[in-house]
DNA sequence: AAATTAATTGATTAGTTAATCAAAATAATA
DNA sequence: TATTATTTTGATTAACTAATCAATTAATTT
């Protein structure tokens, strides 16, 4: 899996910059033509660089996109996680996790598409595509695992009901991703869909 | 948008079982190597047909795409609808919904697979992606009417509390979509994903 | 059976793709 | 400053891409 050819432990500064620059120009390119459409000719072209550039700074396209994933989600999820850690109850938490992810995706929708078209187009080597792909135990994602945490938490405390917590995960994230999916609810401003999906999911994870 | 210059309506029965043999080939190809790869050579092999006979039966690319997708929707819309229509209240109507929609998605998952290729990568002329196109007025997606509908019919029966209506619909379909994106549920079995699922959902929509 | 229409192919086209490489420019180091 | 290492480019390559078209085969109609 991590057989990168350029190791990035001591790179110039003047790489990094460069590595930078090319992986902004990936984003805007995915969210602006989509990744079927999204060449390195085209890449290079936004960030008015040679395409051989994009290949001396990163292996491959895969390899690129890979590290544009990476950052994406670097950024969303501290976004997420400094506002949960506000909270200091399991239904604070809960409450903050779901206002800030929905936040995230209005105050970037840039990122959040150039995500989705990563997570829906890129494949392994083996083809297998990455909306398919199981976390690896050693890197899991991150929100997940919190969402999950914050949940279990609240049930030991008996502030929560006996819910199936990864499917009440599911649930959660689902009606987050669903936000800027789902166009029924496009007419539908970001605070009304806050506090009412805070609504149902209080109502859903409350103890009887 | 609807300018076919194949007009269907009297096309012999050659020409519809070749077209859908196409349509099966290329839902088997999105399946297995993803729209990206999934070029009009790799269908016509899979097919054991020249592309230029795909290019005989369909005007292009976008317009055999996009009658696999008509094709695809249309197959599992009647699949959940049917198993709804045995309801008779709405609880029993919105469990049906949710039951029936896990289970179609477990026993096609090859259909699942090539839906959400086709959602997340195909773009109209204007370079529109699918998955961000608003549902036309006239051709408004029967699903997610058929859901509202349920939850609203509830409410005026008094049956179901005053949540949200699109939103709580949100909530319901990304849990049925999420059940085989999502991998930390991967280890789920349907039965009591669909079971939980249900549940949390009974306990949302309840009147308190 | 002859004539006409429909279906199918193979070859070809013009365009794009990712990736490579020698050469040139720039920066860092001695 | 001279030398060496890094960064960047332009040109090139071989593989694919969707789409077209004249020629061929198969089916249908007369």
């Amino acid at each position: 899996m991590n057989q990168d050819h350029k190791p990035e432990g001591k790179q110039s500064f003047i790489a990094a910059a460069r590595r930078e620059q090319i992986i902004e120009a990936a984003v805007q390119t995915l969210d602006d033509i989509g990744y079927v459409n999204a060449s390195l000719a085209k890449i290079a072209k936004r960030a008015g660089i040679s395409t051989a550039l994009i290949s001396y700074h990163f292996s491959d396209k895969n390899d690129l996109m890979n590290h544009l994933l990476i950052k994406l989600v670097e950024r969303s999820t501290s976004y997420v996680l400094e506002r949960v850690n506000q909270g200091h109850t399991p239904e604070e938490k809960l409450e903050a996790f779901i206002a800030a992810s929905l936040a995230y995706q209005v105050t970037h929708p840039a990122h959040q598409t150039a995500l989705i078209e990563i997570i829906f187009n890129a494949r392994t080597p083996e083809q297998v595509p990455y909306y398919k792909l199981d976390a690896d135990e050693d890197e899991e994602d991150a929100l997940v695992s919190t969402l999950q945490h914050i949940l279990r938490e609240g049930q030991q405390q008996g502030v929560f009901g006996n819910f199936h917590v990864a499917i009440m995960s599911n649930v959660i994230q689902g009606a987050i991703g669903e936000f800027l999916l789902n166009p029924s609810t496009k007419d539908v401003d970001l605070e009304t869909y806050s506090s009412e999906l805070i609504s149902i999911i209080q109502q859903a994870t409350k103890k009887l």
